[in-house]
DNA sequence: ATTGACACATTGTCCGACAATATGTCAATA
DNA sequence: TATTGACATATTGTCGGACAATGTGTCAAT
């Protein structure tokens, strides 16, 4: 009869991904800070006691992960990540499993309101001039379809750094990249640029007068608007999205 | 005089970066779908007549995206990236821009209320009984200050996982990571285990009753709660978070 | 049906090489 | 002095070839 015993498989892993391990792993902890240079791909393979060939590997894995880049095209760096960067893997996945709109807009109901709620509390002069700059700039392409558009997301950027909260930024990251495509289609569709006009005033003046409840209430009806938008323009509020600007970098 | 024309810095991109990008976008188009396999390195290398060196870092960059893969330790794989393989890249740039609890929990506030409602109308039979199963789980290890940890974090999850909602998982994915730890400490300085449990029992109840209402209320009650012991137990509300299971793969 | 032996394919890793590109130095020139 | 050119140097991006380790498939032996 035999034994009952389960082994639990054990798991090893290439030298590649140990070497991009530890190397995050000390970045992480704060021994090596944002800005501070890594020695040559060839010290470094010297260090690890691997070929320069498998370092590579590694730091391309942490390159992905946006946590290290190249100053000046030669030497290695550590780098902040940018939301841009760590947004575009968070919109491939989302992609990959075929996230509809709706899903999307549930999200987005839950961020963006909370995002101008926020911002009423921690804009600074700085921040309301931007969002008060980009209202002027509304005004001028209400007509134009790209340019409302351009402006359109970047108000809600806009929205979303003014309350200086990282994390906030990082789990709307995706948003900009997978909304961009629909909320296009529904400013063709129905020209709404008076619309959208008097929602992001409403925000503006909202986070200026540090009154969070209007700033949340009309950003709500901003999104409640998009949402009647793609369903009145048939778009397709129940598929999934698409990818837009994910194939920009093609050859 | 020197004539006054700025030339845009034209942006090239080694091959290896080519590669990866061709492939992401090949998969991204649906053109491959998770579950095909790719053709051998060797091949791969042919197609685009590179070397295997450079194939091997486009794969790196691949790999770490969560988008590719390997079946059986040997054929690549085109691959549905997981909410956690993503979610870390996430984490790590969350930490390295010292987010603090405050941000992440405010992030929070915004996610899981809107989880326990949404899950009201899409939670199946099969989320059910797993809640169920966590409550009944959480009852036996109330002053088991490691397992309710587990559980407690298993239920955020499961109740995220009843919402079928994918943007939503990838969003709240970094916050399983970075509240760990601090949800820890909370557990060990009050022990609320009781308080937690009856929390869970009411979002668990209202999730079977179809009360989204409800849901959400009590989820937003009981991230207060977890707020509440940060502060009482003065665990730094307004520090950075730190990290936790990111060191988990030391060697 | 299980085991053992063997050939085969593919990956992980190593080594050595070279062109392209950035950096630094120094002399020549206007 | 400031710019240019020439040159050596360092580092990366890419190449090509090599080999051990490991998984797969086949076939005979038991």
């Amino acid at each position: 009869m035999p034994v009952n015993h389960n082994f639990s498989k054990l798991a090893r892993q290439p030298a590649y991904r140990a070497v991009s391990e530890k190397i995050r792993q000390v970045i992480l902890s704060g021994e090596l800070q944002a800005g501070d240079m890594l020695p040559t791909e060839l010290e470094l393979a010297e260090q690890f006691g691997v070929t320069r060939s498998t370092l590579r590997e590694a730091i391309r894995l942490l390159e992905e992960s946006g946590i290290i880049g190249r100053a000046d095209r030669k030497r290695l760096v550590v780098t902040l990540p940018q939301t841009a960067a760590v947004g575009r893997s968070v919109s491939s996945a989302m992609l990959m499993h075929r996230v509809t709109f709706k899903e999307l807009w549930q999200v987005a109901m839950g961020l963006e309101p909370l995002a101008g709620k926020l911002a009423c509390a921690s804009a600074t002069d700085e921040d309301k001039q931007r969002l008060a700059d980009n209202l002027q700039r509304t005004e001028t392409v209400l007509e134009d379809h790209a340019r409302l558009l351009e402006a359109e997301i970047d108000f809600h950027n806009l929205v979303a750094s003014a309350t200086h909260n990282h994390a906030l930024l990082q789990a709307r990251a995706p948003l900009n990249d997978l909304f961009y495509p629909a909320w296009g289609a529904v400013i063709r569709a129905l020209s709404p640029g008076q619309r959208i006009l008097v929602a992001h005033r409403r925000v503006y003046e909202a986070i200026c007068n540090n009154k969070p409840r209007e700033a949340e209430r009309w950003m709500e009806k901003h999104m409640i608007d998009f949402r009647r938008g793609i369903e009145m323009g048939n778009l397709g509020f129940d598929q999934p999205v698409t990818s837009a600007a994910n194939t920009s970098g093609q050859n």
